[in-house]
DNA sequence: CGAGGGTTTGAAGTGCATCAAATAGTGTGG
DNA sequence: CCACACTATTTGATGCACTTCAAACCCTCG
């Protein structure tokens, strides 16, 4: 719940580029991609950093270029559920743009980042002007809302040991060759909490699917002979067949 | 799973009226809306009907003035994940314009419905057109997506009794005047699908609401006795308070 | 009346959560 | 470089919630 703030700004071509990448601006005149570039403002936030919380006012969306964010809503009663997690090339927090109280969640930087921060009423005033530009974040809230389908639907049709199969299947790359090595992306307890699940089912759970598939864990380090190992073992339950290209 | 195919067809006038309440055409020229009118077929389905499956290519979606449809999706192995049942007013299907492997779920008529039907390829192509078109697709996504992320949170917190609870608040009128007497509005076994349950978990944390609430049921009637009765009791575990205007 | 689906109830099992405690890992100051 | 403090992770024991399988009940409709 750290409130500190280590914020360096950098240049501007970095910014710039991390902009084009993103894929949401496409389609702009360079008058208008100039005035968001004009507006961006890149900083670098400490692990624990909260960028804001559900109901702030929403004035701004952000992209990551390094590090991770984690995306979540509490409870009236304090408890937390982890919506998602964030790396670099995520956008996050345009969603706010049609909310009228708010963000509907909150956002806290849970491994050091450097994010770029937008003024969501510039892109609302661009929207207006730029079909491209909506049809951009039509898509961008497409993908988002196939995700959050796919997640509903491995948290009532998956166990434990199958989400986290899962999760570790979406962390290879696809054209990876075998043994595929990889690390755990951030700490156990918070993917589980990302799975909705907690700490000591994780561990459990972890170790089971080690038993059952065959993959070897040693500490955050884990090692997958083939993807198909992983695949029959956590799809069988989904509806979409691996790979699913949708999360 | 029925195919079968009473199709009736209805008015215009009827058509245009339901067109124009559902928000989405709004601010579209009235040359565009009767582009939309000429191509909009209204019929009426017979309970069991699959208006389409996942995977389907992506044509047209639907308005529904009668009747309630189930969305859903399948596993390899055979289960079903229920993941919205609407009714009149309620849009579906459009969130497939941007997807390439066609519907991302699939929809079956689950109490008889009237349903317009619109086709996909004029809405893309007026959007590219009217940014106002654009603007309504963008409010219709972002509301969806917040129902979905509140369904999510809902399964990872509430417990069985709880989610029936809150199910019952959103089919209460917010002005109603107690005590309030309601019917459910479709069949026991699918509202516990919806809710992520099975029929039996249903029963059994229905009487469990029954007893902890004082709430009365006598097959598919419900009387309660005040509002705050039921929200204390369900939505404690929640991140929004009641009236959550978002479901 | 009888068939069949929806609903409830009972008994037993499974999975995950909880509480408690041990262990491993990490960073700090001496 | 070591000892300590602190956190992350694992392990064990137990409980609760939901599921499963089975059977009874109920209601509607032909």
């Amino acid at each position: 719940m750290k409130t500190a703030t280590d914020q360096k700004a950098t240049s501007l071509e970095t910014v710039q580029s991390s902009l084009l990448n993103m894929g949401l601006l496409d389609g702009l005149s360079s008058a208008q991609f100039n005035d968001f570039l004009q507006q961006a403002v890149q900083k670098t936030y400490p692990k624990g950093f909260v960028l804001f919380a559900q109901g702030d006012e929403a004035e701004a969306f952000y992209l990551i270029t390094r590090g991770w964010v984690k995306l979540y809503r509490e409870t009236l009663d304090g408890e937390e559920a982890v919506v998602d997690v964030l790396t670099a090339g995520h956008l996050f927090g345009e969603t706010a743009i049609f909310e009228e109280d708010g963000y509907g969640m909150s956002a806290e930087v849970v491994e050091e980042a450097e994010i770029v921060s937008l003024p969501l009423g510039l892109l609302k005033q661009l929207m207006a002007e730029s079909p491209q530009l909506s049809m951009n974040m039509l898509k961008t809230m497409s993908r988002f809302r196939r995700q959050q389908d796919m997640e509903l639907e491995h948290r009532t049709l998956q166990n434990a040991s199958q989400r986290i199969g899962c999760f570790l299947l979406r962390l290879c790359k696809p054209d990876a060759k075998s043994p595929i090595r990889l690390n755990l992306p951030y700490d156990k307890t918070l993917i589980a909490s990302r799975l909705g699940m907690k700490p000591e089912t994780f561990s459990r759970a972890l170790a089971r699917l080690r038993e059952d598939t065959g993959i070897r864990i040693q500490g955050a380090t884990v090692e997958i002979d083939g993807l198909n190992q992983l695949s029959g073992y956590s799809c069988s339950t989904c509806s979409s067949s691996y790979p699913c290209k949708d999360l």
